[in-house]
DNA sequence: AGTATATATTGATATCTATCAATATGAAGG
DNA sequence: CCTTCATATTGATAGATATCAATATATACT
């Protein structure tokens, strides 16, 4: 179980060094945010509470459909969003767990 | 003037979608924090409010000499360090303006 | 079954990046 | 000036990644 008000799950940055697998940890969620476009498509689902659909988001950020299947799948496989399939369509929603580790980290500012 | 309690200087992921300028902007952030070596040179340097000579560094992070200046000179180069010579050596220090951006985008968990 | 639509995978390519050895720069002290 | 020590730059290389066209898969509808 997991309540609302859950401690941040790492200290902040300017508490304690990162030993090498939090930092090998959080690289990822930080590769995962590094790019322009899949940054896009992040903000894309999480400015809207009920998620969004992977067919919503060609246009937005003007790159083909491959290219933003694959951003797509990065975001997922490093924890920032969750996948469900409804009919033909794909529908993502924001993992805050996932950020949490990352936003945690930059507390201190 | 800037007071220690400003807004954040952007809203947060959940609250607006990031338009282009500010995807690339936040991008070159993460990009910085995207390498596991680079994160925890920066840690080793947030760790110390008075801040650390890159002399010290080399050996934490297990890179030679060259890699960690390369590195060094990212992390400045993105805004989230501030160099300064003393005599023979270089001290960093976290410049907190640059993390504020990126951490006011993840404030939403 | 056959067609249309949404998404994923494959394969190719151009660009980027992490790394190191070798070398250069710059400062301090004799 | 010459040497020493700290840091930066250069040049090379191996591996990662962003991108697209072509194709495959999966679902829904008729």
């Amino acid at each position: 179980m997991q309540t609302t008000f859950s401690a941040p799950s790492r200290p902040a940055i300017t508490e304690a060094v990162l030993d090498e697998p939090s930092s090998n940890r959080l690289a990822e969620v930080f590769a995962a945010l590094s790019d322009p476009v899949r940054l896009r498509l992040f903000s894309l689902i999480a400015a809207r509470p009920e998620g969004a659909c992977a067919c919503e988001m060609v246009g937005p950020v003007n790159r083909s459909q491959p290219t933003v299947s694959h951003h797509l799948k990065a975001l997922e496989a490093a924890g920032l969003l969750s996948r469900e399939r409804r009919g033909r369509w794909i529908w993502y929603q924001v993992d805050r767990s996932g950020l949490r580790d990352a936003a945690s980290l930059l507390d201190c500012c």
